[in-house]
DNA sequence: GATGAATGAGCATTCATTCAT
DNA sequence: AATGAATGAATGCTCATTCAT
């Protein structure tokens, strides 16, 4: 997971046999990661807090001391993948110059992003009845549709709705999906002019 | 095991008198009601054939007499509830006059089953990465994109991409599914305005 | 099962369609012989009787009528097949000549039922616990020692203990069985002298 | 669930304390002498797994942190009587002097053995068709040709067939099932005789 | 005699969670 | 901080049996 940690010092000065204890946040963090790829992987129904613990190199318990239960860990799973993905987003926005190549460079992260993590997608929406998800969810929007607008504005572009902001940030997450989850092709699209459209969508909202 | 009890008092007072026979696709059909209502109103984990048979009347046993497991139950649901709405979007198609009158009309009533059935939406794609599920989908998508072009080519529209048709169906899907949820309004959005933006883009499709 | 009746008559103007009505004991036979078939194949605890009845043609109600449980039916299929077996028995002992060559013939049709029938025979022994099974167990056994002694009294041989025809008949069963199952060749024993022993048995007792 | 309940009474008075954590080799063994007695007492089709855990002091969920399914408790359940067999029967063989002795003491061994686990014997036989129950089975027969072999090197007796062992074995463990099932005794058949002709056999195998 | 829809107790198995060590 | 043995409610599913037609 992190590789780094191990060449500062031989592995086994620092880590008594096992897991062995380390800073809370780190563990966390760990279980947080293997969280994301169990989930990811299998579902969130079919995973268990024991095996996240064993894949996260710890037992059931010490994931019960970092998270109240399993949902829990499927919000800090999620927060963390939707921080990355904005995060990327806005070095890209930082980075780029003209809308065309913004649009083309956005496009293809949001692609890699949502097929890569497809399934812990689905798994975080399944939950999506219950009280503390929909919180976290509608917390995320409302921090995208926020980054969205100072994105904007930082570039000074010309006012410009929210609610068009909304749709487009809607539209491309579903069509996302779709082409992530290989509908597209399925239902003999062209993911070409699919996409062409999408990087059309994005750059008329940059002018 | 106590014979004696079958002594003491006559079977018939025991029993609620069986639901006598019936049709069995009149029994499936009412299970796959109550299915949908079970799924809708808790979620798909949260309802077991037990129950969802009760409330349609039977035991567990008559459940998996006409379903192999819950899933099943769930495609059945979905899938009713699909049909059901694209019976009425034809219908609407077929009456009414102008673009904007459709447009209109339209969007209410997607709005009006998205936020009626949401919880079946959820619980369906809580399992989109179940093969048989994903099957279902995919027919149902399919199924939807042919709907569209006979629409289209019935009023002599003009030639129109089947990706432009896929992106709005998504589009339309997305919002409608976040305005049901109460995303919306949450997130300080104008829903009037939001509305009449897909309103636009349904009318623009007809043209 | 009894291709002789449709021989006398069109066989549409007797049934109709489905199995139909017929003696009431030729249903059961049917039943009993596709009961033999399926325990047989499956193992007692394995086959329902809804699927019973249906190889045998009929429907469950109709394997209720004939038999008040499952359990009933195990025992006729078992009944059918140790009659079946000692009746060959008899007419082998009537035919043959030479101990020698009546040895050889037993060992040979004791081999081949009980490798044909090995699962029946396991479904039944697994229920010996059963008050009804065991009875009828116990009926059959004396019935076979019976037998044995019958037939040594027609051949006027010179007195022999029943004990050590019991013997003979149970380790006669025995190793028949785990040549039947297979064990003797995975042990690596070498089955033709298993049989030769066996033989010789056979012969001892006769003479 | 209903988190009222837990203030109404201390935690403690609710639950009869947990058994404690112990080795986990103990709780198994535990669970296994358990099974062992159950599926004698009740035959396999009639024991739960919840019953066998309960009656070892633990719960359901135990149970299966040790096992598999329910197959695998039997297999363990028989392995674990056959060893106990034949580390007697080696005792015996270590210590006896005259065949006479041996034989006698061998015979009333297995008889005792038979008559007080013959549920158990029934229930793991009744399973014979299933692949893993087979598998031992065979494994078991094998090393018991073994010991016997190697019982009669160490006395330096004659050369033998395994094939007559493996007669002997099977023949004493068939009437020893038969005598220990009471069949014997309903049949008319003499005891002291049945069991002299045994160690008759027995003998005649040790010289 | 035959049917087969309906029943519902029964059972195997899972898994979130706790807590003594 | 970490462990992992233990819990037991929950759930999916089966199947022997009944009985109205």
């Amino acid at each position: 997971m992190s590789p780094m940690r191990q060449m500062q010092t031989p592995a086994t000065l620092l880590r008594p046999a096992r897991p062995g204890r380390g800073q809370p946040a780190e563990t966390r963090d760990r279980i947080v990661a293997a969280a994301a790829i169990a989930f990811n992987r299998d579902g969130y129904a079919k995973v268990d807090a024991g095996r996240i613990a064993a894949e996260a190199g710890y037992a059931v318990g010490t994931f019960y001391k970092h998270f109240a239960d399993k949902k829990e860990a499927l919000i800090a799973a999620y927060e963390r993948w939707v921080a990355a993905e904005w995060r990327e987003i806005e070095t890209l926005f930082g980075a780029s110059g003209s809308p065309q190549v913004f649009a083309r460079e956005l496009l293809s992260l949001v692609l890699q992003h949502h097929a890569a993590w497809q399934g812990l997608r689905v798994s975080f929406f399944s939950l999506l009845n219950e009280r503390p998800i929909r919180k976290v969810y509608r917390k995320q929007r409302s921090s995208q549709l926020a980054m969205l607008k100072s994105m904007r504005m930082k570039n000074k572009m010309r006012a410009h709705r929210v609610e068009d902001d909304a749709i487009l940030m809607f539209t491309l997450e579903r069509v996302c999906d779709a082409i992530a989850q290989g509908d597209v092709t399925d239902l003999g699209l062209n993911r070409e002019l699919l996409e062409a459209r999408l990087r059309g969508l994005i750059e008329a909202a940059l002018i």
